[in-house]
DNA sequence: CCACGGGGAATCGGGACCTT
DNA sequence: AAGGTCCCGATTCCCCGTGG
């Protein structure tokens, strides 16, 4: 519940407000023309208080259904999709279930491309370092890519230097039989004939090791070792992992606060919130005297009932809640 | 159209816990 | 210890979808 608290603060002055509690009680009565005779005065008293309660109570509902909206934000759904509060829990729990277990698959796969890596590399002192590094547990992924990309670079390194090499040699052997056809013309057929089959052994044998290079490298991005591991996501979304919504504009984060038993709250807050729930007993009293708006309460529900944005803007602005519609009709 | 069931919200009362 | 606050279960009411 700490979900939706103010920060806890020392706030001397809320005792002072407690204190001076029934006197804004008695001047609220006074002012909504409610006698206060002392019969009726503890009757009222004790309603007040009642409403007061109902006002923490729907308050701290109102808390939990912005949890509730905040975790199903969290869980794969389609838009629009209607999830009851048991739904919203029980996938909720299956979403955490299947992302434990991808979770599981990807620390084995973790593991076993490091003994494969290892392997390819076991005599690069670098990349033996870089390994005992790793024996820990934290951030696998992270060293994982780098080694692979180490890999990958060295790859290509190799590959810029032979490429580098043998211009370098074609020159020279350009060279070479325009020389020898300038001192011997009549090798010169020999001579082509017998490069050209130097030159596709030795190309054979660089692609032979360059796919063998990348057989062993393609385990680590390859979709065939992922792909049949992969459980099933909960719905029919990927399991992707949702980003923590970036405060989305949810009513009741901004308007619902709950006081925590351990937490003193800040004074401005506290006094403004309990001064509305003051106004919204007085307001309910009245609704439920007031003989011109006996429909105040059933309106003031639905409301509160239908439409989130009403509220969120309503108890957006603290006080303005509930004294907008039921004041002009309701006081004197 | 109507009964019925599911779900949500509000309300109430009481117990647990906290603060002074 | 007293009073206040929080939390929870039970109850009631309302709305909505569904099947007969």
């Amino acid at each position: 519940m700490e979900y939706f608290m103010v920060p806890a603060q020392k706030v001397p002055s809320l005792q002072h407000f407690r204190k001076t509690e029934k006197e804004v009680i008695g001047g609220l009565c006074s002012l909504a023309n409610i006698p206060l005779t002392p019969e009726t005065a503890r009757d009222q008293e004790r309603r007040i208080r009642r409403e007061i309660a109902n006002s923490n109570e729907r308050r701290r509902m109102q808390s939990i259904n912005a949890g509730f909206q905040s975790l199903k934000t969290l869980i794969p759904h389609s838009d629009g999709e209607k999830l009851s509060k048991a739904a919203i829990l029980q996938q909720t729990a299956e979403y955490i279930f299947t992302l434990e277990q991808e979770k599981t698959r990807l620390l084995q796969q973790n593991s076993q491309l490091k003994r494969i890596i290892q392997e390819l590399s076991g005599s690069s002192p670098k990349r033996r370092r870089a390994e005992e590094k790793d024996e820990g547990i934290g951030s696998p992924d992270i060293l994982e890519e780098e080694k692979t990309e180490d890999l990958r670079r060295e790859m290509i390194e190799l590959r810029q230097q032979l490429d580098k090499e043998r211009s370098v040699r074609m020159m020279l052997e350009d060279q070479m039989r325009s020389l020898d056809a300038q001192l011997y013309p009549e090798k010169l057929k020999a001579i082509a004939q017998q490069f050209q089959e130097q030159q596709a052994q030795t190309q054979g044998l660089v692609q032979l090791q360059q796919k063998q290079l990348e057989r062993d490298l393609t385990p680590a991005n390859s979709p065939q070792v992922l792909a049949p591991a992969t459980p099933p996501a909960p719905t029919h979304h990927a399991t992707v992992i949702v980003p923590a919504p970036a405060q989305t504009p949810q009513p009741h984060h901004v308007t619902v606060v709950t006081m925590g038993p351990a937490s003193v709250i800040n004074t401005v807050s506290t006094s403004r919130q309990n001064l509305d729930t003051i106004v919204q007993a007085i307001q309910h009293i009245e609704g439920t005297q007031g003989k011109g708006c006996a429909g105040e309460e059933e309106q003031r529900r639905a409301v509160i009932v239908t439409s989130g944005r009403v509220l969120s803007d309503a108890a957006g602005s603290d006080t303005a809640s509930n004294s907008d519609g039921p004041d002009d009709c309701s006081l004197p």
